[in-house]
DNA sequence: GAAC
DNA sequence: TTCAACG
DNA sequence: GTTCCGCTTGAA
């Protein structure tokens, strides 16, 4: 239960952001009315202006929620300030995970001092080309760096519209085949249609795209990815069915096949969402590893990561990293408790591993860790989860959860921050200099963000 | 598209 | 080598 | 004009 008393230390971080759908719903109404003082005051503002145009638009700007404006002001404010635009970005990753450089983070952290910066920008617009005012404003209103992991990011369902507009849009572009990596054109061209009438026409006619449909559909096998889904469609595949009896498939795409239903219970609107396993079942699941660990490998330590770890009310799969003192028990300990899970009937099937702590050829300073990606059932459930076990040399046990805690976003936005401004690399593995190719010695997860030269951020701030 |  | 996978 | 994470990992 080791893991859980580390849960209960954070636990006042955590509350704060786990909510729950109701929760969400509620603050939302909150936020809905919000947005309608707002209007009348708008309202009030342009009274003298008058005009019947002028209504229209502020009641269209207003169905959108009030952080994508302040969204939009922060971005000004970046403009005027930096003299250049901080833009939202999409990168391609696989099977559709969210990498949305999307600033959604910061206009909550400014959202009560919205119109002071505005004003103070606008007073001081002409003379601010100068160096001096920058000071100034950094004591105000704090600086936001222009990588993902400077700056805190909560889980801010009030975003969420606009997110899953981007994420829809990037996902779909990989699904047809799009294969340019720059996308920031399309993207302003999505938040101009959303913010002035909260429609974007790509959305709604992809959703009745019956290209579309399919290629989603082949994408959520795991192990077909946008190359395999547009080869199948070319092929004149159009269901399961027809992929089954006439395609050659890997290993992973039979798993995938088989369980398909088991990993997508929200089949929805934006499909490939499918964050469906609530914080009370990983911790099931969790408290049976837990147990399991100690009675058969006593002095294990285990960390519940990923999207749980982050403290987000529900998650796709479940990520435990674990680790022992000895390196001797360690470097056995996958493969033993993956048996032990086998035996109990928990371990329904196990679709890639590697095979156990390794060192590197002739470099006995990169020990790395390793991972099984398997299918669990809790005894009872007729559902099956996907439960990824990394275990890792206990020397490299804080940055393993350090990458296994994500976003992936985050990890892709650390690593880029830490190679470009750093000069180090980052791996799930160990921080190396990039100068001396040496590793660097790290003693906690708050040791690598200080190591970095990076603000500490809370799991639960990291979910860019 | 932004930072080199 | 290419494709897909993990955060 | 090049890069956008990882001298990732594994499977085929």
């Amino acid at each position: 239960m080791d893991w859980i008393i580390k849960e209960k230390t954070r636990k006042d971080h955590l509350e704060k952001y786990i909510i729950d759908i109701k929760q969400y719903q509620k603050k939302r109404k909150i936020e809905e009315e919000n947005v309608d003082n707002d209007k009348q005051q708008l309202k009030k503002q342009h009274k003298d202006e008058s005009s019947s145009e002028e209504e229209e638009d502020i009641e269209k700007v207003s169905s959108i929620p009030r952080q994508v404006r302040s969204w939009y002001t922060i971005q000004d404010t970046y403009t005027q300030r930096h003299g250049y635009k901080v833009t939202p970005r999409l990168v391609i990753g696989s099977r559709g995970r969210t990498e949305t450089e999307l600033i959604k983070g910061e206009s909550y952290q400014t959202t009560t001092t919205d119109d002071n910066i505005t004003t103070e920008d606008d007073d001081t617009t002409d003379q601010t080309n100068s160096l001096s005012l920058d000071d100034d404003n950094d004591k105000s209103v704090e600086k936001l760096g222009v990588y993902a992991c400077q700056r805190p990011c909560n889980w801010n369902p009030f975003n969420k519209d606009i997110v899953e507009i981007f994420e829809f849009l990037e996902y779909a572009r990989e699904l047809k085949g799009d294969k340019i990596n720059s996308r920031s054109y399309r993207i302003a061209a999505s938040i101009a249609d959303l913010l002035s009438d909260g429609y974007v026409q790509d959305v709604e006619l992809l959703k009745v795209d019956p290209e579309f449909k399919v290629l989603d559909m082949f994408y959520n096998v795991h192990g077909a990815g946008s190359y395999t889904a547009q080869e199948w469609y070319r092929r004149g595949r159009r269901t399961l069915k027809d992929v089954l009896t006439h395609e050659k498939l890997s290993r992973d795409q039979e798993i995938g096949i088989k369980y398909y239903d088991d990993f997508l219970k929200k089949h929805v609107i934006y499909i490939y969402i499918y964050y469906i396993i609530p914080r009370t079942e990983v911790e099931e699941i969790a408290n049976e590893v837990s147990k399991l660990l100690d009675e058969n490998f006593p002095g294990s330590i285990m960390t519940v990561c990923g999207s749980y770890r982050r403290g987000k009310p529900e998650s796709g799969d479940v990520d435990i990293v674990m680790t022992h003192k000895e390196n001797s028990v360690s470097s056995k300990l996958l493969v033993g408790i993956l048996d032990i899970f086998k035996v109990k009937g928990l371990l329904v099937d196990i679709i890639t591993m590697g095979s156990d702590c390794k060192l590197r050829d002739g470099d006995d300073e990169h020990l790395r860790s390793d991972q099984a990606l398997c299918i669990w059932r809790q005894p009872g459930s007729s559902t099956c989860r996907r439960v990824d076990f990394v275990v890792s040399p206990y020397e490299n046990y804080p940055v393993a959860i350090l990458a296994w805690t994500g976003s992936s976003h985050f990890e892709r936005s650390i690593r880029l921050y830490a190679k470009k401004v750093m000069n180090v690399k980052v791996t799930s593995h160990g921080l190396y200099s990039r100068t001396t190719q040496k590793r660097l010695p790290v003693k906690s997860e708050r040791d690598a963000f200080e190591i970095l030269n990076l603000k500490w951020l809370e799991p639960s701030q990291r979910n860019c």
